[in-house]
DNA sequence: ATGACCTGTCAGAAAAACTCACGGATATCA
DNA sequence: TGATATCCGTGAGTTTTTCTGACAGGTCAT
């Protein structure tokens, strides 16, 4: 039982008193309220059975016993107060790990790169392309940028970032394209399509949500990634479908057409934080994509 | 803000934690339940922002941040430990201080201190016979023990031990005692009585309880301290009124005679405890004189 | 004396910590 | 290879601690 510390709240209540000589100063340093540290001192004398502090006019005075139990308290205190700012100091400083599906990063993250260096140094952000599948629990990940649908695991925070729009794009330069300006959907079912395996549900929702029957597509060549199908797309090899987001760009400086437009698919665009961890920069950088996905779309709109 | 603390309680789980490798084992030491231990050590990892355990196997691994964090607080902990394992030691360690009247010390106390040495061994005990008007509230007097009337005041404890009775008391070597053998209390009033200035109300008392008038008594010699008037009392220097308790050894010895009664007064012998302080140990001391109270009872009654 | 200032105390309110029960993961044993 | 035991994390609900706000008493300077 000697083992045992007394309540550490009413040590920390006595150091201060202690140190500044003023039950009343102790309790602004500690925004509490005169009352509160009186009784945590009230509560260590007791605990201790030794009186701490003697009156001494309008204020106190520290016993012999209150003196030699200052003396440790401080430096104790002292120390781990350095202890925790240094981590949290370290904390700060450490860069911020974004998890990033190498498509979204190389079409819309490295254009943006620069300005959002420039606009949230103290992110110190550092992007990680996953290989493979994106797995957001990844340790030494702060967050994970992605695509996903509802409903969101309850052991991530989701910050929702926009909704996807998804449809099909061409180049111009497509060897194929004179054979499907005809912007009638239907026309794309007599197509072999360019497909990605991670996103085997893309083609026939996207045909659905234009009426359209999904058993007659013909898939042609697939990639195992997205960015791999944006970049035979670009390089004119077919149709290939693909979230609105991804193609601005192309489509902005022709690149790509989409002659048969977008439909918005139940999955949106967030940022994924474990909430274990909860860094508080994710809010920042949840907060500077939304409005860079508003400024492009705003850029388009005018 | 920086200069703040985290919560030390989250801090003291989290180095219990770190020093045994194990959440349950902390839990064991600090008394509570794994659970407790969980939150604690995740919200201070929230607190500071850095993550101080990863999961190993079944168990938990601390990461390199925690491993420094450990280091100091165990160390701080521990010298807190020492720190307050030295006071309570001293505490407990140090004499007890016990106020008291000087007729009840010479009286009735130090006939037994012998005893009361012997049996509680661990008090320490100190006697501090008051010069003039006992204070139970002097510094430096863990507790006092005097006859006293309720109502007690608030900021004292206030254990009863027994309650008084007072009566007349005459040597039998008293040049009086012939004509005051005569047990009628009437006669008492014709007689030059001894008195002390400290219980002017003793006479009265005792006379109304027995039915009598106040006015027709003759007050002769008085004393400053009920000390003085036992001594005078004994020494045959005539009828002298005293609290049963403080006579009883004399009565037995045959060095006085009281043939008129004693009679309950309000008053209780009790022993004061100031509340600021409340020295357990005055509860141990109550405890004995309470049975030292009640074996003198029973002796006279065999 | 009066006002400024400080500390101690109380009842009730607010906040923190705890418990209990459950679920998931990992070792150990048969 | 299951079955079992152990360990940690989590959520709802409750208990315990702590704080507040108001007041009282004491000291000091004016």
């Amino acid at each position: 039982m000697s083992r045992d510390l007394p309540s550490l709240n009413a040590l920390r209540a006595f150091e201060a008193a202690a140190r500044l000589q003023s039950v009343s100063h102790a309790a602004a340093e500690l925004h509490v309220t005169h009352g509160a540290v009186s009784r945590q001192i009230r509560a260590l004398e007791e605990q201790l059975g030794v009186t701490l502090f003697d009156k001494d006019g309008r204020g106190v005075k520290l016993t012999t016993a209150g003196l030699r139990l200052r003396d440790v308290a401080s430096e104790a205190f002292e120390r781990l107060r350095g202890a925790c700012a240094d981590l949290r100091r370290e904390a700060e400083d450490r860069p911020f790990v974004l998890g990033c599906p190498g498509s979204l990063l190389a079409r819309w993250f490295i254009p943006r790169l620069d300005r959002l260096n420039r606009e949230l140094p103290e992110l110190r952000l550092q992007l990680s392309a996953s290989e493979g599948e994106l797995d957001p629990r990844r340790p030494g990940v702060d967050a994970s940028l992605l695509f996903a649908e509802p409903p969101w695991p309850t052991d991530m925070e989701v910050l929702e970032l926009a909704t996807e729009c998804i449809g099909p794009v061409v180049s111009p330069h497509c060897p194929v394209f004179d054979a499907v300006r005809n912007v009638e959907p239907a026309v794309l079912l007599k197509l072999p399509v360019l497909h990605t395996m991670s996103r085997p549900q893309a083609w026939p929702q996207w045909l659905r949500a234009q009426g359209l029957e999904t058993h007659d597509l013909h898939l042609s060549q697939g990639f195992e990634h997205l960015y791999f199908l944006l970049e035979a797309a670009t390089a004119g090899l077919g149709v290939a479908i693909a979230p609105k987001t991804l193609v601005a760009g192309d489509l902005a400086a022709g690149r790509l057409v989409a002659p048969w437009g977008f439909v918005e698919t139940d999955a949106r665009l967030a940022l994924w934080v474990p909430r274990r961890h909860g860094d508080p920069r994710a809010e920042r950088l949840a907060g500077w994509l939304r409005g860079q996905l508003q400024a492009r779309r705003v850029e388009h709109a005018s």
